[in-house]
RNA sequence: GGGCUUGUAGCUCAGGUGGUUAGAGCGCUACACUGAUAAUGUAGAGGUCCGUGGUUCGAGUCCACGCAGGCCCA
């Protein structure tokens, strides 16, 4: 039915026998506008033209962060994408040209895991079951899968990106751009190989990715052993460090021991309970609880006995924890052959101790923790490791789990010299540190190494505390095992060298909301760590890096030539026999890039690291890559760099946001975003994380479909900030659509209804200004220019939220609900006149400002609205979205008028408070004689009197009367200005304020007339001055009174023969509209009235307001007369009239 | 476990720098309007401002500690 309609208004503009110039809607469909206005903009390439147009201009320039087309796309994505849009619709009505070039994230283990659930295999099938070749064809047919349903919902919800050109981050263009960065960070030393401490399962024999561990029922609760070790400190007697574990089995590499810096440690005098020896032990002392029983504390050391249970205590000294930075001790295991040097086994700091468990202090071992690892590298403390056959350094448990050789020897030979036994004969490599063997753990005497270890450190006096400790651990899930924390190569950029300029950089960086940016970003930045650039996968971009197997020589590839060259020189050298490219199109993807060998400049075969780099490179990198640069597209590169703005999800912070910003800070010191908006979740109405398994994901389709872009857009910027989590309600976009668009459109057909009917067609150059226009027409459109400026400030303060809230609130409360409605009679009434055509422009005006103002959150009805307002005018722009910016007049802007409105509106809204009230109930059609208002000074008398006219109307009064100080009905009250008087009296306060509030007509009359008055409070005398007290009068004695906000009506509720003739004047013609509404007569039919006489009062009301009964009815003849044949029979409020009316012919 | 964040009416949200009676929309109740009419208006009811302690003459607002939800990281 829209589509029609919208047909007709095309024609419009051409035919000229069409008297209506504005298209009138009974109904509008909103999805419908979407799809016409989409279908207009696609005919006429609008988008394109807005960007063409500022051709020249200055560049806003926008960063797309690219989805991923591998799943569908959900209900945030619309949100996700309304924001993006939004600014760079703003900022190209402001003139910028601003380009967006659409971008697409294809690599990374999402992919891959969908496509090994798909085929049914999993990773170590892949080179097996399915060539690599095969595997990655598969992920790059997935990774695009639905692209189509991306790029369909892009312009149905209005996001005007570059979808023709996107850059694709598989793209060979695009790898090798990112190469040229590796390369670049590779000549500043900044690419290195290291280690990283990562989960590993020895069973399955392969490290596990953190999506992997996060697998419901990967963590479980498990009986461990655990151990409080003692550590000696050097040079003391018997003086020991408690520090607790629940993995024993890595006590044997502790090379140090880290403590809270502002935790207090205490040293306490006590015994082992194992061997009795007396001793010192240092722990946390919130920590005493847990290790010493209180029962013990009245017993005394002396009388400790050897078997005693109870073990007496005393603490003897307290410090802080950064007073143990450095202490030195003993080696827990002194075995042969591992030995350290300084600072290994000295006491550092970790931020992350606590005394929730253990001791508060926590044994360090680098190879087996995250946190280990990384406080002994921050302070430079070696770890234990042992060379291999090749000379490499490894842990002292190999990749089965299981101690190496030279701890297995010790292990055995404590066993023989403590004489434990175990379940079975243990061997020097038969220690695995978990139950990696699938011994039975019921056999009788069962020991494990933990165990074994316990047992020993027991036995030399090392072992404080040994129990079963149940905590969750988390498990492979492929073998159901423990999994162990292990060190894994890893190449590495050395963002930590660079952490300074980056956290610099930040602060120049305007985050909304700012939170994100001090806070989550920039506490990111300040514990910064190297980032970890490998990836073990397939699909990917191959780290471009080549090595001779001894690992001495090595190239980093930066560029698709440089790779050629290399490749031929290894041909020359006779090292490949082809380039694996040869005859084919270039991918260098594995497994191509694998096939290539090549040749160090010793002659040696060089081979490229297996690794991957991680996806958020790819991402992170866009700016460059997106433009292919350096070797393409420099000068478009330069003109767009850095963005102004992007805007992503919060849960990018550490993704794309900081990877963007590591790189643009690392080789170009640069930021890479000048503004971000990081917005929340959205959530399902209860508050719920949406999912498809639950099924309370709400299809971005069918929202659309049913409520149109522009409601559901509105929706999600109106309702709450965008940084906030929404919660998303269907009821809410309805709410907006009929609160918002609904109002709005009901404005305009009512503009439309009534300028067809006068032929008004808005024309600018004849249009009357606007200080010649009624108060009325002034008032409102200086609410529009305050609108404008509203709306402008917020969104260069990247803030939508409040400019939608703006647009919404001027629309539905001064536009429609009080211009329209005081203006309406102007619209209807009479032949057109100056005041008639002033009305029109006023309306016309706004409406059309509005379509500006509103066309980036709502480009389709906005554009449509512009189209229906400017269908008749010569020289339109084809549309809104290609107009400039309008600026705030400030000629236009009245503040006085609109203070005036303001009281008007306050004034209005307490008299219909009056009428309501049970005492009195007097409808609002029933005229009333007088209001009376007391004002205090002559601002607020003269601004009310502005708009007394429109009160008079409004709450259907005759007059209104002003009482000042001259007259003595006026009562007056006082009450604290405690902003000032606080500041003055302080602590004071309560006395001066309870006297205020005592005060009486004396005390203001006297403060009033002399500035000021003295109070006595305590005993002491306080001067006040005038402007300290806040004078209002809320009372008049013998009326009824309302007041609200400074301001006090009373209202005259008397009722004279008069007001009542009026009161049924008026209720005739309510009546009287009615029947012509039944009759179905139109507006501009006439009538003739017929009327029963009644009773003197209604007779005289009849003919005292006949004329105005007449004009109001459009009738002809008002005849009174004794009786009336065939009439009907009116309703009155208080009687019944019986009246005919007739059609005049 | 850590960082960040949210908690105000039945629901969704406003509430610069502390100030007397905490606001709006929706919903609800009542009324009005009936020439914007499948529209509209007005009024009313509805609140231990998550809790506990503290600072202050005075705390929704500032501080501390909790509780509950969320995101990210371990």
């Amino acid at each position: 039915m829209f589509l029609k309609r919208w047909v007709c208004l095309s024609k419009l503009k051409n035919s000229r026998n069409t008297v209506k110039k504005y298209q009138e809607y009974k109904q509008v469909d909103y999805p419908q506008i979407g799809e016409g206005i989409l279908q207009y903009w696609k005919e006429n390439d609008i988008f394109n033209k807005s960007v063409a147009n500022r051709e020249g201009a200055e560049t806003f320039t926008f960063f797309e962060g690219p989805p991923s087309a591998n799943g569908t796309p959900g209900i945030h994505h619309v949100m996700a994408r309304t924001l993006k849009d939004i600014f760079c619709r703003y900022k190209t009505l402001k003139g910028y040209q601003v380009k967006r070039k659409g971008g697409w994230d294809t690599h990374g283990l999402p992919v891959e895991l969908q496509v090994e659930k798909e085929l049914g295999i999993t990773k170590e099938d892949i080179g097996k079951k399915i060539s690599v070749e095969e595997y990655n064809q598969k992920c790059r047919e997935t990774v695009m899968r639905f692209k189509n349903e991306w790029d369909d919902l892009t312009e149905k919800i209005g996001y005007w990106v570059d979808l023709d050109d996107p850059y694709i981050t598989f793209d060979s263009n695009y790898i090798e751009s990112l190469w040229y960065l590796l390369k670049r960070f590779y000549e500043k030393g900044l690419l290195y190989k290291g280690y990283t401490i990562q989960p590993f399962s020895p069973a399955a024999g392969t490290g596990l990715s953190s999506h992997e561990l996060n697998q419901p029922g990967c963590y479980r609760d498990v009986k461990d052993t655990s151990i409080t070790a003692q550590f000696k400190l050097k040079g003391q007697e018997n003086t020991y460090i408690l520090a607790w574990t629940t993995t024993p089995w890595t006590l044997p590499s502790n090379s140090a021991l880290a403590i809270g810096e502002n935790l207090d440690y205490v040293k306490v005098k006590t015994f082992n309970p194992y061997t009795y020896e007396p001793m010192t032990a240092i722990l946390a002392k919130a920590r005493i609880g847990a290790y010493f029983n209180p029962k013990a504390k009245e017993l005394a050391l002396a009388d400790f006995k050897t078997g005693d249970k109870l073990i007496p205590y005393e603490v003897v000294s307290e410090f802080k924890g950064k007073d143990m930075l450095g202490w030195e001790y003993e080696q827990l295991f002194p075995i042969p052959g591992i030995a350290l040097p300084h600072p290994a086994f000295t006491v550092v700091s970790g931020d992350y101790v606590t005394t929730e468990d253990g001791t508060g202090i926590v044994h360090l071992a680098k190879a087996f923790g995250a946190d280990d690892f990384r406080t002994l590298v921050q302070n430079n403390v070696p770890g234990i490791f042992v060379k291999d056959e090749l000379g490499n350094e490894v842990p002292v448990v190999d990749k089965q789990g299981k101690f190496l050789t030279v701890v297995g020897e010790y292990l055995t030979a404590k066993m023989k010299e403590h004489g434990i036994h175990a379940h079975k004969e243990f061997g020097a490599h038969d220690f695995y540190v978990k139950n990696y063997t699938n011994d039975d753990e019921n056999a009788s005497d069962y020991k494990n190494t933990d165990i074994i270890i316990s047992i020993i450190l027991k036995n030399e006096n090392k072992a404080f505390k040994v129990e079963k400790y149940e905590h969750s651990y988390p498990h492979c899930w492929r073998t159901d095992k423990p999994i162990l924390y292990y060190p894994m190569e890893s190449w590495f950029i050395k963002t930590t060298a660079y952490k300074d300029r980056l956290v610099e950089l930040n602060k120049t960086i305007n985050w909304k909301p700012e939170a994100t940016g001090t806070g989550r970003f920039g506490n990111w930045l300040e514990n910064l760590v190297d980032w970890n650039l490998s990836r073990s996968r397939f699909w990917g971009t191959p780290l471009p890096i080549w090595r001779t197997e001894d690992g001495l020589e090595e190239k980093c590839i930066g560029s698709i030539a440089e790779l050629n060259e290399e490749i031929a020189n290894s041909i020359a050298k006779g090292v490949m026999k082809a380039s694996p490219f040869e005859g084919k199109e270039l991918d260098l993807h594995r497994p191509y890039v694998d096939d290539v060998v090549l040749v160090s400049p010793k002659g040696e075969k060089m081979f490229r690291e297996p690794d991957l780099i991680d996806v958020w490179f790819d991402s992170g990198a866009m700016p460059y890559a997106q433009w292919h640069y350096p070797f393409e597209n420099e000068d478009i590169f330069k003109a767009n760099y850095p963005a102004d703005y992007i805007a992503e999800g919060v849960d990018q912070t550490r993704g794309w946001f900081f990877t963007l910003h590591a790189i643009a800070g690392m080789l170009f010191d640069s930021v890479a975003f000048k503004n971000v908006i990081a917005n929340g979740l959205v959530l399902d109405k209860n508050g719920n994380k949406m999912s498809k398994r639950l099924g309370n994901a709400v299809d971005p389709f069918k929202t659309l479909k049913e409520y149109g872009p522009d409601a559901l857009r509105w929706y999600m910027l109106s309702n709450a900030n965008p940084w906030d989590n929404l919660k998303f309600n269907l009821e809410g976009v309805a709410e907006v659509q009929r609160r918002f668009f609904g109002t709005l459109q009901n404005t305009y057909n009512f503009f439309a209804l009534y300028a067809n009917l006068d032929h008004f067609v808005y024309d600018k150059a004849k249009a009357i200004a606007v200080n010649e226009r009624a108060e009325l027409d002034q008032w409102i459109i200086s609410k529009l220019q305050t609108l404008i400026s509203e709306v402008e400030t917020a969104m260069d303060n990247y803030d939508a939220t409040k400019a939608t809230r703006a647009i919404m609130n001027f629309t539905v409360d001064q536009l429609s609900n009080w211009y329209v409605r005081l203006a309406r009679k102007r619209f209807w009434r009479g032949d057109m006149n100056k005041d008639k055509q002033a009305a029109y422009e006023t309306l016309y005006e706004c409406l059309f400002s509005l379509t500006q103002l509103m066309s980036s959150f709502a480009p389709f009805y906005a554009d449509w609205l512009y189209k229906n307002l400017t269908a008749s005018t010569q020289n339109a722009k084809e549309s809104v979205h290609l107009t400039d910016w309008q600026h705030s007049d400030s000629k236009h802007l009245n503040q006085d008028l609109e203070e005036s409105m303001d009281l008007a509106q306050g004034i209005s809204s307490l008299v219909h408070s009056l009428r309501k009230n049970p005492k009195i109930g007097i409808k609002v059609r029933q005229p009333l004689q007088r209001i009376l208002i007391p004002v205090l000074n002559e601002k607020t008398r003269r601004q009310i009197q502005h708009v007394e006219d429109l009160i008079k109307s409004e709450v259907n009064i005759k007059s209104v009367e002003y009482i000042d100080d001259a007259s003595d009905v006026l009562v007056k009250s006082v009450k604290p200005n405690l902003p000032v008087l606080g500041k003055k009296l302080g602590p004071k306060m309560r006395f001066v304020v309870a006297a205020i509030n005592s005060w009486g007509k004396a005390e203001i009359a006297e403060i009033e007339r002399n500035g000021k008055i003295s109070v006595e409070v305590e005993g002491e005398k306080i001067e006040l001055l005038l402007e300290e007290v806040l004078i209002s009068s809320q009372d008049i004695p013998g009326w009824l009174v309302a007041s609200d906000q400074g301001i006090t009506v009373a209202l005259d509720v008397t009722l004279t023969d008069e007001l009542k003739q009026e009161g049924i004047a008026r209720d005739l013609v309510n009546r009287i509209q009615n029947l012509r509404k039944d009759m179905g007569l139109e507006v501009q039919d006439k009538i003739n009235i017929k009327v029963a006489k009644h009773d003197a009062l209604v007779d005289a009301a009849l003919s005292n307001f006949a004329s105005y009964i007449q004009t109001e009815t459009q009738a002809l003849t008002l005849d009174v007369n004794g009786s009336i044949s065939e009439g009907t029979i009116l309703e009155m409020d208080e009687f019944q009239l019986t009246v005919k009316v007739e059609k005049a012919e």
